[in-house]
DNA sequence: TCAAAAGTGTTATCATTACACCCATGG
DNA sequence: CCATGGGTGTAATGATAACACTTTTGA
């Protein structure tokens, strides 16, 4: 049953980036393998077309789950993606999606069709279709952004974690070698948004101190800090 | 000539929030006069619907010049707004894009079919169609963002500006009372990106300095910078 | 007792804030 | 010579960076 328009009307997509961490606290991609030209059998963002009763947004998950089985998670809007020319088929714009989770809260149920899914190490990128390796870019971009001003290691470790795996993180999501440690700490802990709920056993060396993300505190001293940024004004970083 | 589809589509368009300053450095945005249904004669964002064969921000511009006579200014996408429901026509998703832009360089025209285009203060705002104050806020959200670490004030200031100038662009963008001016100044002038061009004339006081941005000098320290920030690493704002 | 990783003390340097003060101009 | 904004000196405080050191565990 067709639909007609007046005007020629570009078709509308939605397209996820799930970042994950590996048990090293590297970072990881969410692909899928296509199952359907164009692109067949290439790996892709999961993602489809958006319908008309539905917000971007709820597309996003919709596909997101229907492809990956990962659900209930926090999206935010990365950048709509809408060349001429970016897929075959015709005009086709995406709205990607971007999202942080912790993968074993977050299981990967292979889709009923049997598609494949998969994490993938950032730096063994299988090709990609489309223009979604340009989509990927601009992701790592934001969340390089990002973890500069918001505690994303939170959303991506699990709930008990250590220092050195926060700074593992940190070294990974911004590519370093390696960072102070003493100046990690002093840092991570002047914030006082962690809590310390025990420590590490049956490692072969000093257990670490496991912590845990204090949501509240975290919430009350970001409402703090926005207003004396604000009283202060500029702060260009350049 | 009618277009058909297998499933429905959304109709695309994209919506412009452009900033100027007035005569006191206090923010305003660029408004047209709607002349159809619906919301016929009510002020909302100039934009458009995005034509088959140019990119999203192609039309974004494409409609400003069309709507306000503003050209030659660079647009950066902002989000794009895609509830069923923002349109009484139909679903519609567009996508909002965002400048600054000084406005004796870009004098307002006002369209051959004579509709009205006016800045408006952000504090004097008429009542707008569609969900446009909702894309006016996240735009203003983003403003605010983006005077932290970006020097908005060379692209809505005249060439030569002075520093109390550039401190009530501040003042207005974050919404404040009065920043320190010794502080600012400091601040401001610590970056060394300002270049000295003269001073004031025929003023009841002493006359200020007067500056120019010096982009060149602000590329390469903003590079500089940006590997600096990254060997730090983190560096919450919370 | 050793390897491995966790965790700490300290100092020099720099940035930020707060407040008070001086300067140049036209009327 | 005064009103008006432009422009400066400075000291106390806090943040940051750099580096070397100590501690705790299992094997």
């Amino acid at each position: 049953m067709p639909y007609t328009y007046d005007y020629p009307r570009p078709a509308l997509t939605v397209d996820c980036v799930v970042f994950g961490l590996d048990d090293q606290q590297r970072l990881q991609v969410l692909l899928i393998q296509r199952d359907n030209d164009p692109f067949q059998g290439q790996w892709a963002l999961p993602g489809g077309f958006v319908d008309m009763d539905e917000t971007i947004e709820q597309a996003a998950l919709r596909e997101l789950e229907e492809e990956t089985g990962v659900k209930d998670l926090f999206v935010e809007q990365l950048y709509t993606f809408g060349n001429p020319g970016r897929d075959p088929r015709g005009r086709v714009v995406s709205v990607a999606y971007f999202a942080l989770v912790n993968r074993s809260r977050h299981p990967v149920k292979a889709a009923s069709d049997a598609r494949k899914v998969e994490w993938f190490a950032l730096n063994q990128l299988p090709q990609l279709a489309f223009d979604h390796d340009e989509i990927l870019q601009v992701a790592r971009a934001r969340l390089r952004a990002k973890v500069r001003y918001q505690p994303i290691g939170f959303e991506l470790l699990p709930e008990h974690f250590t220092l050195s795996q926060l700074q593992q993180l940190y070294e990974s999501v911004l590519g370093l070698e390696e960072l102070n440690k003493r100046n990690f700490r002093t840092r991570i802990l002047k914030m006082d948004i962690l809590e310390e709920v025990g420590k590490q056993e049956g490692v072969a060396h000093r257990p670490a101190k496991l912590y845990r993300f204090n949501k509240e505190k975290y919430d009350r001293l970001a409402r703090e800090k926005h207003e004396d940024l604000l009283r202060r004004g500029v702060d260009f970083e350049i």
